[in-house]
DNA sequence: CTAAAACCGACCAATTTCGTCGGTTTTAAA
DNA sequence: TTTAAAACCGACGAAATTGGTCGGTTTTAG
């Protein structure tokens, strides 16, 4: 039940780029600054663009900047493009997926619990609420 | 950042068990009603039981049963005996660990803040609750 | 004595994680 | 117009984790 360092990573970059919203940054730069292997990060921030939360300038001097502003962009977004799925068990992030045990099951209305509340952090924080420090919600 | 079947078979096996607190119940019988492999399952048992949640009687006739009511078993007990810890990232997982960019990083309120509420509910949810349904908290 | 059960350590296949590498395309600036 | 810095892209691969399997041993009720 970890956090995986994709999704670690990938949000260090957002709320880096978020702390410049104006200032188009490199990948160099970002990797450098956060300590996080080039080629790694390139794939992560690969996700974050195909999910339409950064775009890109090419060529010299190009690199990454936020499409909204810092306080439109929920962290929930953000795990969602890199993770996939916010879900914590299968019968949760598939949405196909139909589990046979589902009408007896005593567990699933627990893990139900734990995804609320989750889901409801992750969808009241922005990067904006990171950046000022904590938040009160 | 998902929950393996390891910590979900074991809550299921352990609910399993409250659900009958007295009785002694084989590997066999719960393997078999719950449909998670025998051996695999076995391995999840004797962690359980290495916590001190349940206590086993060998020979025929033999089987686990709980170690305190179902009322006094924290879920949290349950997910940290199999899954070490209940920290979703290394710098709130290991106590060892210390984290060089601690200070000035923005995420770790963050994680801290989703790992809170989660610890939050761990630990106010017990398998008496989960047998009884669903539950206020 | 026997069979049913817990107990135990070693092994293993598949998957996921966390990268690396070698290129290509684009573009600002010299 | 050349050059170098950057994004972009697909393939590869090592290491760790997950989800088991297997073959035994010990214990104990009947």
């Amino acid at each position: 039940m970890k956090i995986s360092t994709k999704s670690q990573y990938g949000l260090r970059a957002m709320v880096y780029l978020a702390k410049f919203p104006q200032k188009i940054c490199s990948l160099r730069s970002i990797s450098k600054d956060e300590g996080i292997s080039f080629d790694y990060l390139e794939k992560i921030i690969s996700k974050l663009k195909k999910a339409g939360l950064i775009k890109a300038k090419r060529g010299v001097q190009g690199g990454y900047f936020l499409n909204k502003s810092p306080a439109e962009i929920k962290i929930r977004e953000i795990i969602k493009a890199l993770e996939g799925t916010t879900g914590l068990v299968k019968c949760m992030a598939a949405e196909k997926y139909h589990c046979p045990r589902e009408k007896k099951c005593l567990t699933k209305i627990f893990w139900k619990k734990i995804q609320v509340s989750l889901n409801s952090i992750f969808d009241s924080s922005t990067l904006a609420d990171l950046i000022k420090g904590s938040k009160a919600t």
